[in-house]
DNA sequence: ATAACTGTACTATGACATATAGTGCAGTCA
DNA sequence: TGACTGCACTATATGTCATAGTACAGTTAT
């Protein structure tokens, strides 16, 4: 289920991007699935259409979903490899991190351990 | 060397944090080692006093430095471990990407081995 | 004591991003 | 035609960040 948290410092409109994303990944929302509209959606989450509509341009943006006047908008054809691509510079912010630890002295199997208990936990 | 980005998107003041705990990992600062005094490091940095203060301002409060009025800012005795402390939040952030990598199905191989380049490259 | 340095504490302002509110227009479809 | 859709505006409020300026208090060397 799609929820935002108005307390988080990230903005409302990223997490709706990321909450839609999710739920194309695990297959909650199958590619040419008609997405709720924005007035829809923002009433459930309880926003502004404006704050829908700026998350829905930019998943549109990014080739994810496609929106046409006046039909409304729905998962691309090849949203799940899209989504995947995108996640890949995820890869890179980990290295970041990393680079950050190993530079602190903190041991490689910590991260490690770390990582195989993410993919552990989640199969 | 210290250096700030004005042009990204994470505050000047937070930059000055991280390359201040960075000088002091690397041993570029040592404990006891006192600091640039405000006003000098604002105009190093080109920037305004009162961002660079913010940053003292929090590194004070983690126990990282210790500023005294008059008198200026030293690294802290124990500021190494202090930072250290800090920086294993981020083998949760690490696994909280790890997490959504491994749902996107991003085979963890991909992720070991950014981890694994990450130590190579800083030993 | 004085001067010159320190950190600290304010106020004020501007820029910017985010979110909200409201209106209107154009496309789609039953 | 009517009811829905996305889309494009303007306007406003808020919060964060950065800058600018002023002032005060503590430390140190002279």
């Amino acid at each position: 289920m799609l929820v935002v948290d108005k307390m988080s410092r990230v903005p409302i409109y990223e997490q709706i991007e990321e909450g839609i994303k999710r739920e194309i990944i695990t297959g909650l929302l199958k590619e040419r699935d008609q997405l709720p509209s924005i007035r829809e959606l923002s009433v459930i989450l309880a926003t502004n259409p404006n704050t829908v509509q700026k998350a829905f341009m930019e998943l549109d943006r990014e080739g994810i979903i496609i929106s046409t006047q006046g039909r409304g908008c729905f998962v691309a054809e090849n949203a799940v490899e899209k989504i995947r691509e995108g996640l890949k510079t995820k890869i890179d912010e980990i290295k970041e991190l990393a680079t950050e630890l190993a530079h602190a002295g903190i041991e490689e199997k910590l991260v490690f351990d770390a990582v195989n208990a993410a993919y552990k936990t989640n199969n």
